[in-house]
DNA sequence: GGGTATAAGTATGCATACAAGAAATTTTAA
DNA sequence: TTAAAATTTCTTGTATGCATACTTATACCC
């Protein structure tokens, strides 16, 4: 495997390999990453890799169980739904500090999104579309302008990005959340601070159905 | 330097060791950590200080700079504003979640706490009273049952800690500190959990405006 | 035969060694 | 004397080796 230059450090570059595999599903929930293993695997020494998966166990994604190795931290829906929770609040917050804080140029980014969003090939394709739908989003964390929000948001939004990948596979998700992003691009535009925070949590939380369809796309976990 | 035998992994401990004296104020901002020093120090080799200092940097207390070493995060006004932005968010989230799951255990733990908060010699003495109003915090958070959200406020509040213990040292801030903590506690009784969340965000912002202030004024940071 | 105990094997955690990139210092030139 | 260049020094980043805890497999006992 290759290894781009533009990394200063290896740990770094193997960290974002290392997460890419999980997000993708290449390494799944519950999978052991053997040290020795992904380090031929990379051609490196056991180093790097290590520093890596420390990395990656302090964001969640990984567990390190002292002496019994790393795995694919393995979700169970209450976790999952807890998770969920909180990326609800934190989308909230940034809809609400978007709605005082966006600027024209950030607006117009925003909608142009959104427009992308909506068209015809890429509702059709989950994949695309989940795409479209990340840039869109992190578009509004952008908004927000508070850094250290951003930063928070946009890792749990990678964190999670496997199971909303999921979600929109269920069939009529797609149009649902088209229609939320609408709306939520509207109380901004009026400023509406509280309305947008409102409208931003309740797209993303998934309560009753949503939560089922969730586990029922899911039915990987236990 | 001792070290306690109940880590499993020396880097555990050495992180929490650092991270305690960040806390405590004997490593400051700005300043460099070096993996040889510390290594000296600790009496161990430069792997689990490396290791260490690798998970500080993704929780943020500590910046790794490429080829150029650690050093404990240096905080400006702006960024220590934004932390209590979210902060207050995270609290807000967990006293809703609290008004409507708090159990009676944990409400009477929770006026324990509040009540002795409330004991004269530990409202005269800040240092007393910051231990105090931790465990209150922490027993809000947990009332959340959300043990996701338990986690990320534990965490964000760990960071904030040595701000707020300087917060506390504002006059007046401990009397109204303990009367937003009643209002609290009496929303959560009520169950009435948007009142709540309003006011546990209300409680935790103002630190963080005026906190920014207080720090703009004595112009610590640059 | 099932369960425990013991021993071999394997992977982790830490130490040490080496390589390479910054920073510091010295030397040289204007 | 100052500035620039080159060399040296020092620190980080990676590789490798070794010891120990955990896993497993086999044997022994009930």
């Amino acid at each position: 495997m290759k290894k781009k230059a533009k990394h200063s450090k290896l740990s770094e570059y193997l960290k974002e390999k290392i997460e890419e595999f999980i997000a993708t599903g290449l390494f799944t929930p519950g999978m052991k990453l053997d040290e020795i293993d992904l380090a031929q695997k990379f051609g490196v020494s056991r180093t790097p890799i290590r520093e890596a998966l420390i990395q990656l166990s302090s964001t969640g994604l990984v567990e390190m169980r002292p002496r019994r190795g790393a795995i694919v931290t393995p979700i169970d829906t209450k976790k999952l739904y807890e998770m969920f929770e909180v990326m609800a609040e934190l989308e909230a917050l940034c809809a609400r500090l978007a709605a005082r804080r966006i600027t024209n140029k950030e607006l117009e980014y925003l909608q142009k999104t959104h427009l992308e969003c909506k068209v015809k090939e890429i509702i059709e394709n989950p994949d695309l579309y989940y795409y479209k739908n990340e840039e869109f989003h992190i578009a509004l964390y952008r908004a927000s302008h508070n850094d250290f929000l951003i930063e928070q948001a946009i890792n749990l939004h990678k964190r999670l990005s496997s199971f909303r990948r999921l979600q929109l596979r269920v069939r009529g998700r797609i149009e649902s959340s088209l229609k939320e992003h609408e709306e939520i691009i509207e109380a901004i535009i009026k400023g509406d601070s509280e309305l947008a925070s409102k409208l931003a949590r309740e797209h993303i939380i998934v309560q009753g159905e949503r939560f089922s369809d969730l586990l029922a796309s899911l039915n990987i976990s236990q």
